[in-house]
DNA sequence: GCTTATAATAAGGCATGACTTATGAAGGCA
DNA sequence: TGCCTTCATAAGTCATGCCTTATTATAAGC
């Protein structure tokens, strides 16, 4: 499966999306994002393990918990694929002139 | 379902992801996509229909075929859910600094 | 050492979705 | 009108994936 393929594949779900959202905000630990969504803890693992092998999210061991966060540099891939078909030079170009202007 | 939702879902399919990159050429009929894919025809309808209803592609009749391309615009709430949480600021910056060191 | 808390894995049930063949609808052309 | 081409829809099959409960491993605290 291509790289693009695992990224998309992993954000198609609405239960890892909202585990994504969840993350925005800063680490969280597996057992505290179980109990903030309607899904069991095991569910929330597997979530995750596709997330990570995706490379959206990365964890660290914290005593007997695990802290998961979003990984800053997941989504690269991603946006080069669809750079590809829909183009962003022309966006990204408009992002730095529009923020030099109003510098 | 949300927006971003549909969009992801129908790029999740590599099948669908294929005939997006058949359309990067220009507007296809469902025929010739089908030709080129080993899959049938009534699939490719129903894998056009999943892109045009996620707005990532649009159709015009020509006689007794249907024109299929990709629509411009198809991908703008997408990139906007995933700034939300990976930023475009950083991306639109990594952008020019990486072809600028290409070329 | 023993218990508790946290998280990952195993196994199985069930819904969803991607494909097939068959059929119908609509336009172009002799 | 009749025929052919193109495409969409219907119906059914089969694989994939998301969820559950049960179990295991590891770390912390008494």
């Amino acid at each position: 499966m291509t790289y693009e393929g695992r990224v998309l594949a992993a954000l198609a779900d609405p239960t890892r999306r909202a585990i994504i959202e969840k993350l925005a905000t800063g680490g969280r630990s597996v057992a505290d994002i179980a109990r903030s969504l309607p899904v069991s803890q095991p569910a929330i693992s597997q979530h995750l393990k596709v997330l990570k092998e995706a490379g959206l999210v990365n964890d660290v061991p914290l005593g007997t918990r695990r802290i998961y966060a979003i990984d800053p540099d997941g989504l690269g891939p991603l946006r080069q694929w669809l750079d590809r078909f829909w183009g962003d030079q022309l966006a990204a170009f408009k992002a730095i002139a529009d923020r030099d202007e109003t510098s």
